[in-house]
DNA sequence: AGTACATATGACAGCATTGTCACAAATGTC
DNA sequence: GACATTTGTGACAATGCTGTCATATGTACT
């Protein structure tokens, strides 16, 4: 279900799946993303166990060990591997802040973030144990890609604040991380329910009906 | 610092600190409950090692375990101790729906919010790990206290719409939702930084920048 | 001072888990 | 088919933790 078009990323200088494991077969390369997947997504970074890891993958522990330094690596590959993944769903879309309005570029954004979501639920859970851990993992994983984030809206924001589509007099810092936390909150309540099933057109309409506050306010008629 | 009012708190059918625990000098009951703090606002609950919270708090093991069933229910006692603490910070205020609008009464409330935050940073930085939990932990003690909060702010959203201070046309569940997480996420944000300096005035001025725009909305002017 | 009950104490059993290692099997190379 | 290299394997060492327990110490009451 996963294409795993990631081999070999390095990350904070160290190359991350061994030689080794990206000489494996893909099948057994999936079968331990899937297995591992499995476990992360339910089970925080240190709840989560390598044996059941393993044992469901059906890899006897040494192998473990010639394909990964240790779990930390391991996490780390699924978590990048999800990111390549995400970002075929991203293709086409590189708009141009001139030609469309930032609510409506993040709109496109989160249904592309939906339908990837669809697709992969368990990395989306996966995700929800991350914004938690603020150690070690929180901070190489996540802080780089989050400040590049913001980075990205906010320059967005400023633009329309300049074509007059936004109203000058708001923060665009604060406007930035909320609309960042509002998507973010949405996604992983959606998602960490394991048992009830997620709906596109739910998820679609939270988001317009957030947009429509954020648009024009709780306060009534002229101000 | 913290002043220990909880003294035998039933949570889920049991009694938490065990008779023992209260018949001990205040004192060491402090030095526990600080310590176990310290430990807690620090790691993850899997993280949390009992080994140091007896370590600084300079009691046996063996005491420990005629304090406490387990690790689990020192946790719950720190977690409701501090939820206690928060409740004397609330005093007073217990405002009339029909005399202040509901975001003026969120304003008063994120304030009591700070002031207790400042004087009790470890306790946010607790929560902070308390959010991403999901099992245990997390349905035990933080879902009825969440779903709580949720009906009260339902509760006064909807007496605005009647009153006419709120536009009837936002959706109530999604504006308390977001209210409650944009808030959440302030004080995370504040606190989860161990070394930046917390400032009241900050906090403030980010609740009212986001106030300003839930409020009056990001377009421009008239509409 | 003697008896009963409450509390203190730390060594340790029991358990879970990670990462290692010596050896086996497979695969490639000439 | 012999040798070298890579991969497979699972028992196990090493670690680290929680909760227990037998025994010591303290306290209250008579």
């Amino acid at each position: 279900m996963i294409k795993l078009k990631y081999d070999n990323h390095v990350i904070g200088g160290g190359t991350i799946p061994k030689q080794t494991f990206i000489r494996l077969k893909k099948e057994k390369q999936l079968r331990i993303f899937d297995a591992a997947l499995d476990e992360f997504s339910n089970k925080s970074f240190d709840e989560a166990k390598l044996s059941n890891i393993i044992t469901e993958a059906k890899i006897p522990r040494g192998s473990f060990y010639q394909y990964f330094e240790n779990k930390l690596d391991l996490y780390k590959y699924v978590f990048f591997a999800l990111g390549e993944r995400k970002m075929e769903y991203m293709g086409e879309l590189l708009p141009n802040p001139d030609e469309i309005p930032f609510l409506e570029l993040f709109r496109q954004l989160y249904e592309i973030g939906i339908k990837f979501a669809i697709d992969n639920p368990k990395g989306l859970r996966m995700m929800r144990y991350l914004f938690s851990s603020k150690d070690l993992i929180y901070k190489e994983i996540m802080h780089d890609g989050l400040t590049q984030a913001k980075e990205f809206y906010r320059g967005y924001i400023e633009s329309d604040k300049k074509l007059g589509r936004i109203n000058p007099d708001i923060d665009t810092e604060v406007f930035t991380e909320m609309v960042m936390n509002l998507i973010n909150n949405i996604s992983i309540e959606e998602f960490s329910n394991t048992d009830k099933e997620i709906n596109y057109n739910r998820m679609l309409d939270k988001f317009n009906k957030i947009a429509f506050i954020l648009e024009k306010g709780i306060l009534i008629g002229d101000k």
